[in-house]
This record gives structure tokens, sequence and C-alpha cells, in this order.
DNA sequence: ACGCAGGATAAAATCGATTGCTTACAAGGG
DNA sequence: CCCTTGTAAGCAATCGATTTTATCCTGCGT
């Protein structure tokens, strides 16, 4: 290697082990300016009057420098910190990770950086992390299928919350209008002995869920057999919580023919249950599921499913969030989002 | 509801719109005492003679007051932020999510926070990030599957990336140890005929992964054919990435038993390709992948892969991590992980 | 020639902690 | 009786910015 010797690069960018950031003090050294100027100039404060031949001055030392403000130092001052927390139940797994990616997204694009945190359902961690998130100066939070049960200090945006809390925007799926798409594609196809599988209890979209499924299939004339109504119990993330519930609902021996899952992992478990008892999906069979996570058209058959538009929605809770942080519109109560039909292979006419 | 009545909850937790932590000052203030005081005693300062009767007034009054310590203003001082910073390519896809469920589990069970950041391949966009991520106070920076070109002034664990550069340290799989499995039980299974498929150029292992298939094809003795060879190219995370490849490769009607695939996402697709074009899997061909992503034992035929122990990585990058910035152990340029053979159902003996 | 209105920049306070250095007082040693 | 030692706590500087207030200077009007 040799010495550089062009003009550019004369100063190496002395990423070395300890080297530490030029401070806004540097630069108005460097300058022979006070601190309190550069500040001013680098933020382009408003009713400041300070000659454009300065102001050049001051930026093109701040690019030379490489300064870059420490933002724990501003937001000591400022209160700006372009900071927001993400609480979600769950990291790896499909159905939140796609609503975070969205989010991600988002904020990046706006400029602002977050806080991920997980809690597993534990209502105490919920509180920590939210303590945790203001201590660390987050402006807002988005909270993804979690249950907040009281106020919060900082505007806060729930996605698939349920409850009705002050100050706090909710972002739910139409689930009325979700109902009436998995039931209409499936009556229309002939099912009339058809199977339910209700969320579990701690799952925030559980409730809604069936009591709309349940109302429609009242519009429809359809009966919804006591019998033909699983339920999901277990606390996992994996195909297998669909499966054993399956199981049983055909060793029951009672006729049906379709199923509609609560969510798409549940439905691929259960397709593979049927499968496995020598039932045909969906010759036999049609099974519906909800979220249309990236794994519903890897299966064999590719599910059909009620598509909640899970990155649209990130999207659309972070704006509400950063909409509330800028104060930019009145804060809503409620956002809600519209669900697709997907049709694919796991669902097909009613056996005779 | 009626008043609390309990010595406990007296005071209700004034979480209302606008309000404002209380601060170490008010807490002083409160007690009579120097701010410094109270710090001291806070957070256990060795060394500082304060009587426990002092001691416990403080924790005392802190706990009632419910005083939280802001962390910026803490970290502005002592360096210490509890924060480090993530850096993925993409959000959402099962690879990158399932190492950062791993990386963040250990984290947060460490009493760390992190910022997530998504960079899309995009070079420019991983120095600003880096940059960000420092400028926030982040204590060190995990990069998954992320090109560093640069030594960077904090500690940096990179998950896949196999540039070595001063400072940083690696978590790699044991390639040589994958390639064998994967031929290993192909091999075992009479297959000689074996299609290969090299992953994107832009993907940190494809090189690797693809040398040590080589060379552990000639220690077995199996020629590889280069026209049975078929690359990826394009930047996508849905099995379609694998299926026109492998369209064609059957299309050149040039016989073969196995396609070892570049990762699941590409086996599911292959197997997609495969099946459309009437043969089976794995009574025609038997189809492995690699990674072992959660979708993998979802599909049917379910996956036969060579597992990565994701989330372990993720753990074992975020302990390297945590080291490092508690100088705890000489930091190690490079860290190995085993891969383990998942035997499912998309590979079996070679047909006559 | 005097006062005064800005224009340009400096000074100082502040945000909420941490930390090194005093100070005040009491007890023990020579 | 003076000096050291130790205990308990206060003071003040500092981290790196932002923001409010003050000061200096110049040109202009009368």
């Amino acid at each position: 290697m040799k010495d550089v010797a062009d003009g550019k690069s004369r100063k190496p960018p002395a990423r070395l082990k300890s080297y530490k950031p030029v401070s806004l003090k540097q630069v108005a050294e460097h300058l022979g300016l006070n601190p309190a100027t550069v500040s001013v100039v680098l933020n382009d404060v408003p009713g400041r009057s300070i000659p454009q031949s300065t102001r050049d001055r001051i930026k093109a030392a701040a690019k030379e420098m490489n300064y870059q403000p420490n933002l724990l130092a501003r937001s000591l001052r400022s209160r700006r910190t372009l900071t927001i927390g993400i609480l979600v139940p769950e990291l790896g797994e499909g159905y939140h990770t796609q609503i975070m990616s969205g989010i991600g997204d988002q904020l990046i694009g706006a400029g602002y950086f977050y806080f991920t945190a997980h809690h597993r359902h534990q209502a105490h961690l919920v509180d920590e992390y939210i303590r945790m998130f203001i201590g660390r100066g987050a402006q807002g939070i988005i909270a993804v299928d979690t249950l907040i049960e009281h106020p919060v200090p900082v505007p806060l945006v729930a996605v698939a919350g349920h409850r009705h809390i002050e100050g706090i925007t909710n972002v739910v799926l139409d689930h009325a209008r979700a109902a009436e798409l998995a039931l209409n594609h499936l009556y229309s196809l002939g099912h009339r002995h058809i199977a339910f599988m209700r969320g579990q209890p701690f799952s925030s979209d559980s409730d809604e869920r069936w009591n709309h499924l349940q109302r429609y299939s009242a519009k429809l004339g359809l009966e919804i057999r006591p019998e033909l109504v699983i339920s999901l119990d277990r606390d996992m993330s994996s195909p297998e919580l669909g499966y054993p519930v399956v199981q049983q609902l055909v060793a029951s021996k009672l006729p049906f023919t379709a199923l509609v899952a609560f969510n798409d992992i549940a439905a691929i478990g259960s397709v593979r249950a049927l499968q496995d008892l020598s039932l045909r999906v969906p010759a036999d069979v049609s099974v519906i599921g909800f979220d249309d996570i990236n794994a519903a058209s890897y299966t064999s058959p590719r599910l059909t499913t009620i598509r909640q538009p899970l990155a649209e929605i990130g999207r659309i809770a972070t704006q509400a969030l950063l909409n509330r942080i800028h104060d930019a519109q009145p804060p809503r109560d409620e956002i809600t989002v519209l669900p697709t039909l997907m049709v694919r292979e796991s669902t097909g006419p009613a056996p005779k």
C-alpha cells in the first residue's frame, strides 16, 4: 500500500478502535464561531439573521469534518428523539413479522428509528417495556396484537387491539367483511356443513372474528353445529397448532365439507391432519385460512385465505402514529382495513 | 369502581396525556439531599461511604415517587446506553427473521434494547445506518448477511459475513460440514446424477457453499456436470425464485435424480416446478434445501434440508458482541456453527 | 453628532443524569 | 493540642447539544 496522494481522501476516515465523533463544539472551534451559531445554522432555525456566507462556511465545515450530531444530547434538550417503540408478542413469526416489515419500512422512510421488544403475552413485561421505551425517549409506541390496559403518556397506536382506551388509536381489520368473504366463497361452492376453528383466548382477534362468522352465517341461513366448532388453546406459532384439533374433529365422524381455520398457520396444520387421515383437500374437505402469511402460498395445495394486507396495516399504523406525534390530524379512535379473498387451491366445490 | 383504600396504590399512576417523569433532582429535593448523593446510592457506586439508613431512605423515596432514570441523560454522561444496532438486508423474510429472533431474545434478556434497520443490499445505506446507530449511542452492531466494507468504531459482529476486517467477529456456518452432510445423504441414497443450484452473487454464503460442495463431490468421486449447475440471480425472497431455473433444467432433458438447492425458499419453488412438470418428489427427483426455515416443514412433501440453527446463531452472535462490549474475552475472529441434516420427505432412494 | 434599529454573533441557561473533588465534622494517634 | 484518618454529603464540571437572552457593531435618520 502506498500513501494516498489525491486531494480527496487525504485524511483517512479514522475509524479505528476508539475514535470519538466530532462534536458541535469542535466544529465551532474550528470555525472560530460559537456552538450556538453552528447549531442554529445546521438546524435551519427560522427567524435568525445569519448571512449566507457564514451559513455556507458552517455547512461546508460540518460536511468536511464529517460532523454527526449526537442524537442523545440533542434529544435530551429538545425532546425530539426520532425514535419510537414497537411491542410484539413474539419475534420470528409470520404474522407479526410481516406487519413489522410494513412498520419498519415506513418508519425508516420517515427518518425514525425504532426499538422492538417482545413480551410473549406477559402483561407485566408490556408495562415494563413501555416504561423503558419512554425512558429511552420514544416519542410514540406501536403495539401489535398486544393488550394495552392503561393509558400511556405518549401517542400509541394498537394493531389488532380491541380495547378502547383513551388516547389510543386502533387499527383493525373489517371483520364483518372478512366473515362475509369467507362464507360467501364457501357457500357459493355449495358447502353447507362447515366446521369452524376459534382462536386462542389470548389472541386479540379471536372473539371478533368468531362473532362475525356467527353473525354472517345466520344471515346466510347457515346453521352452525356446536360439535363442528373446535377451539385452539395452545400458545405456539407452528402449524402443529391446528393438527390435533382437526384430528379430533374428524374422529368425531360428524360430516363436514369445509373448515374455516382461525389463521393460516393453523390452516396449514389442519390440511396436514386431513391429508394424514386420507382426506383430500379440497376434493373431500375445503380449507380456508386467515391472514395470507407468506407461507400460505408455498404449501400444497396452496392455501385459499382471507388476506389481511399485513405490511399495509403496518404502514397505516405507522402513519397514524406519526400524524399523532406531529399533531397533524385530530387523533382517530379506530382505522379499519379491508380484507381480500385469495382463492388458491385449498377450496373447491363441495362433494356430493 | 370505588376508591382504592389499601396503602400501596394510593397514588394513581398519573399516566395522563402530558405527564412528565420525575427527575433525579426532584427526588433529591424531596429528600433534602444532593442529586449526586441520590445518584450514587441508586447506582450502588462502590467506594462511597453512605450510611445504610440514608440509603434506605433514598431507595424508598425513589420507589415511592416512581422514579425512572432518563436513559438519554445517563447515556450522555456515562456512555453506557445499553443499546445496540442490528442491520439486516430485509425485514419480514424467514431466514433473517429467525436469526433476529435469537438476537432479540438474547439482547432483551441481557437488558439491552436494539434498533433494527434494513438496507436492501444498498451499500450506502449500510454506512449511513451505522453512523446513525452510533449517533444514537449504540454500543455495538450486529450485521446479518450484510457486507461490511470498513472498520467500524464500535464492536461489530457479522453473521454470515465472509470478509475479514479488522476488529470484526464473523459468525459462520461450517460449510464444509454442510456439504458433507448433504452429499453423503444423497450419495448413500444412491444418487449419482446430482444437479446443483448456486446462490445469487450478492448473497454472502453463495460462494462458500458452492466451493465446499465442489470439494466434497470430488472427495466422493462424484463428477459435477456443468450443464447440471444452475444459478440464481434475482433478488427476491419468494419460492418463485427457484421455479424458472428448474424449469429450464428439466427442459434441457439431461438426466438427474437429485437437486441440491441453494436454500429452502428456492427449494420450495424447485419442488413446485418439478411437480408442475409431472415429476414426483422424491420418487423421480430428490430435493434437498439449506437453512431449515420454518416453512420447510410446512410444505408437502416436507423438505429435507441442511439445518442452520438460525436462532442459535443469533444468540451466539449476540453473546459474542456482548463479550466484546464488556471486554470479557479477547475478540475472536471467527466463530463456527455446525449444521445438521434434517431428513424429511423430499429425498428418497434414487430411481433405477 | 446622537440615538437607535437591526444584523451578526456570543454568552449563558438548560436538559437529566454521572463523577471527581471538596468540605465539614468527629474520632483516634502521637 | 495538633495532625491524620474516616465518614457523610455537597459542589461543580461534564456529556453534546438546543434555546433564550445579551452584546457588539454598523449604518441610518434627524
